[in-house]
This record gives C-alpha cells, sequence and structure tokens, in this order.
DNA sequence: TGCAATATATAACTATCTTATACATATAAC
DNA sequence: GTTATATGTATAAGATAGTTATATATTGCA
C-alpha cells in the first residue's frame, strides 16, 4: 500500500482524469476504478472523495445527474467546458511532477528537460 | 512549476533520497539541488525544509555536524542506519506510487504489475 | 551603499486529508 | 431468518503537514 502522504495531493488530478476517460462516473465507482488501475495500491476514502466532487462541483468544474440504480442513488459526475481545460492543465503539471521525482530518485547524468 | 500540493507528501523522501545519493548535505544545498535536478520545477521552501530536517534528526533517521564555511554556519544532514533502511522502503513506495499515477493517467489495456 | 546570494530558524495560519460515524438497500451465505 | 458483505452517499472532529511571513547574519558584487 501507498501511504496516503504521498497521495494527498493528486487525489483531485485523479478523480478529474477519470472523468475525462469514462465520461461520467458516480463517487463509489470511482473509488473501484482507482484501486483497479492501481492493483489495490490506491484506495480512496469517501471522507476524502465526496468533499472534493462537492468542491469541484460548486466550483464549476464538474456538473451532476442523480439516477436511481437498484433502490440505490447514484450521482454522476461530469466534466465541465472548465472541467476538460482543468483536468488538461493538471495532466501537465503530473507528468512534469512524475519527470521530476523520476530524476531525484533514479538520477542519471546528462538527463535534460526539453 | 509544479503545484506545492503536488509535491507536499514527497518531501522527506525527496529530502533523503539526496542524502543517500551525497552522503551529506547541508538544508541549503538541499534546496538548490532539487531546483537543479527538476530544471526549477520543484523549489522547497525553507518553512518546510527545516523542521522536517529537525525532526528527522529527532526520529534517529539523520545526525548533524555543524561547520563553519566563510563565517556562515553550515549544518550537514547524513543518514543513520536507521535512515538507511528508511530511505529504502519511501524509494519503494514512491515507485510504486509513480507507477500507479502512470496507470491512471497514461491507461493501457492489458497493463500488469509484477 | 544597496542588492542578491548564502545560511538557518520558527510561529501563525491554512488546507487537506483521516477517522469515525450515520443512514439505507441488495445479495449471498449460513 | 439472520448475519455479513457489498453497494451508495454524507459530514463533523481532529490530525498533519505544509505556506507565508518574519528574524538574524555574512559575503560579494555593482
Amino acid at each position: 500500500m501507498i501511504p496516503t502522504d504521498l497521495i494527498k495531493g493528486s487525489l483531485k488530478t485523479i478523480v478529474l482524469k477519470l472523468l475525462q476517460e469514462n465520461g461520467r462516473m458516480y463517487g463509489y465507482e470511482i473509488t473501484r476504478r482507482v484501486e483497479e488501475l492501481t492493483a489495490g495500491r490506491i484506495k480512496l476514502t469517501y471522507g476524502a472523495l465526496y468533499p472534493v466532487l462537492h468542491k469541484l462541483e460548486n466550483e464549476g468544474v464538474l456538473v451532476t445527474e442523480s439516477e436511481n440504480f437498484n433502490n440505490r442513488i447514484r450521482i454522476y459526475y461530469s466534466l465541465t467546458d472548465k472541467g476538460h481545460s482543468v483536468i488538461a492543465e493538471k495532466i501537465e503539471e503530473m507528468k512534469m511532477f512524475i519527470e521530476s521525482l523520476q530524476n531525484i530518485i533514479n538520477p542519471q547524468p546528462g538527463i535534460t528537460y526539453a
């Protein structure tokens, strides 16, 4: 398991990226998918996820549609136009972050950035 | 520039990794080296760095030696035995973290973990 | 003489997540 | 039948870890 400290700052980017890939998803589904994609190494907690989803909705990054499935409510989230540009930016930041971390943990002489 | 939120949780690992690579370093030098290795994309703040160094020293992960250079005090930090095993562990976590992030931001069908 | 770089330090504040808790249904196992 | 597990959303209290601002002091360059 990856310690939560490491994951903290990436939560928003992870959520938005999944919505970009999948069109729309509900909260529970997002946690499932993250576990799947990371072989169980990243488990989002609901106490973190739902407040973030609500916040992103309030910021106009996400919109919701409520649906009923088997007598259970599902609240689907999807990206707004603003959301699409936000995630595009966050992905760039994430790539730079990963590249930077790799330069630190696996230093190679002569490595250069574009 | 990479937003600080993303970097937050990685601070300890970054610091310890540099000490593992370089034997011993002082605080100011660490921030310089991180900027160098990341093309200025990661800038550690002293308000974060020094408290972390002190904490790691208190935990027995680091030891210090004070030296005088040009009438300026330099406090060199280096890993203890405990520090060496701590960073080894943290590097493994960091690698899993990076791998996980890559699976999320760059999803490929059929990707599997070892 | 003034500014940038070098060098360490801490306190107040803020953001963000964890942990615990709450509520509610469906389904499989026993 | 009833118990456990999975599904599904939600929030409040507390902890953690960082940012921002500030302090102190020397060197070297313009």
